[in-house]
DNA sequence: TTGAAAGCGCTAACAT
DNA sequence: ATGTTAGCGCTTTCAA
């Protein structure tokens, strides 16, 4: 920088603010600036400039996983929600271990990132706050009660109900619900599915497997191998696990929806895809993540105050892997 | 880390040393030194430390698509290759718009990764030159002619070929090939086709349609509604797009394979879905990624030399929606 | 508007 | 093994 000061003829401080692109330089001199920048082959180190400005301008960004595509969606919201703000994302992947996780926060405060945005953390509030150490965060798809955090999230509990209450009013009975309940930190999809069973006098039916397509393929397999009566219907975690669910019924000659219903969660792309049909219910991941954005946004404009919890109704959209019951 | 040397009764070398886990610290010291961090919440900062070092000891990562899985595998890959030495990742979604992708990669340079990994980079190698000032750099699946850049990639020439000959050898003759020409600069996967049909003597059909299950199901719906005979096989650019070819031939009553045959490309986890079934050439996504950070690896090792090409060679997956053609 | 000076919070020689 | 001293490359007062 001092080398462009002399090249161009000024000193240190107009070539930094040409370089912040200030208004409070004569036009010529920033022309001069510029060029002898060009010339000199310089490259800004941002490192320096967030170190003396003490402001980054930079959200981290954490995904649980890519290989759901809910995760895609959250992203294109919170992009979205930043847009024009001047802010930028840097994305690190969880991959749904909470060490990693934990060490990808932490790499956000300690390069001081203005806010972090988690969709999908899966640690605890201890850990979480211990990491924090007060930068501003939400969280997205999940409450976490710790102060200071805001949460945007869908109503999961709701979101259960609507999946056994759809297929309850199409006549099933037999409905069982899929999902990793020793791991998850998520278990209000799980509740609402309870409830609604309660309500209804139906008995649960509840199977385990990891949360991906080949965990949901592999636990429906198990399943039917252990003889158990086929239930009439099936209410899976996510889209991808019930994308495991439809693989295995339909490689043992099932019939979706003839002989089973299933129902998949987050209404992804997936589950659009018209070859599917998958009916699922929308938690609307990519308004969460727009929301998400906004509020962290608020927080840096200033706005104190308590947690902000939000939390949107669910949808269930309903596509061809739901019908009626056909024998029973 | 003044306050922190004053209350453990140190100065401030040693820690430092200890915050970098160094071994030169007697175990009491260290102790203290610890004590005294958390009882002060101290939380290093990491710009400062890596401006001062200058080495940041992380990578760069662009990746151009969320929706496509194939990117969640080439992640996959690229985290593979970096566990264990000691590497961070920062990652950025490019959402294939050149200028978008020139900003996040002048962010990366700005921010002095020590070396950018680029796994799907649309603009020019002139840009791309303009904005790497010299960081290490590797480009993902594709060949950009910059100097000190090197490439990972699949052999798409003879990817292309492949699905051309899988088909033809299967019977097919009025084979199709659905991509985006005019804005793809990733033309190779046509060239190999365009070369198979030309060396069987058959009649090429190009269709052209966006990068993306809606684009391969509008570019296939507009192909079927301007009443042009319908191929009995078509090469889709990639997975996702002929998902969506599938999602149209589908509506329109057309069975797969029995009517149409169509092929995918890179092997994605959609197309293994027992479900779908997708066949598919496989570029070894995961591998490449692997293979990439290994190259990054050793340039920051001090490898000098020439750019470095690797070209994979790409294998057909054979699954069930190709098949011979039924009526001609 | 521009110049000079004092940091931002840390690392890296070096000397002890 | 520990303390001292200079920076890393920028921003930001403050004066001029």
């Amino acid at each position: 920088m001092e080398d462009i000061a002399r090249e161009a003829g000024v000193s240190r401080a107009p070539v930094s603010l040409v370089m912040r692109e200030s208004p409070k330089v004569s036009p010529e001199r920033r022309r001069a600036v510029l060029e002898s920048a060009a010339a000199l082959g310089y490259s800004p180190n941002r490192l320096a400039s967030r170190l003396a400005s003490r402001r980054t301008r930079t959200f981290g960004v954490l995904l649980l996983d890519l290989h759901n595509p809910v995760f895609a969606d959250v992203y294109d919201g919170i992009a979205e929600g930043v847009a024009g703000t001047g802010n930028q994302l840097m994305v690190a992947v969880g991959s749904a271990d909470p060490a990693a996780e934990t060490e990808a926060i932490r790499s956000f405060v300690d390069l001081r990132a203005d806010a972090v945005l988690l969709a999908g953390y899966t640690g605890t509030p201890e850990q979480l706050a211990a990491v924090l150490r007060g930068t501003p965060a939400v969280v997205i798809t999940r409450e976490v009660p710790v102060d200071g955090v805001d949460c945007v999230l869908s109503d999961d509990l709701r979101g259960g109900e609507l999946a056994v209450e759809h297929l309850h009013e199409l006549g099933h009975r037999r409905i069982a619900h899929l999902d990793k309940p020793e791991w998850l930190p998520y278990p209000s999809r799980r509740q609402g599915y309870l409830n609604a069973m309660r309500r209804f006098g139906l008995e649960p039916i509840l199977l385990e497997g990891d949360m991906s397509e080949r965990g949901g393929f592999r636990a429906m397999n198990e399943y039917l191998d252990a003889g158990a009566p086929v239930p009439s219907a099936i209410v899976a975690y996510n889209d991808v696990t019930a994308l495991g669910v439809l693989d295995s019924l339909v490689s043992r000659g099932l019939r979706v929806p003839d002989d089973v219903s299933v129902i998949g969660y987050d209404n992804t792309e997936l589950a659009a895809s018209p070859l599917l049909g998958l009916t699922s219910v929308d938690l609307h991941a990519r308004e969460i993540g727009k929301i998400a954005a906004g509020v962290a946004l608020e927080r840096l404009a200033g706005a104190t105050g308590p947690r902000i919890i939000r939390r949107l109704k669910p949808t269930l959209v309903r596509r061809r892997t739901t019908a009626a019951p056909s024998g029973n």
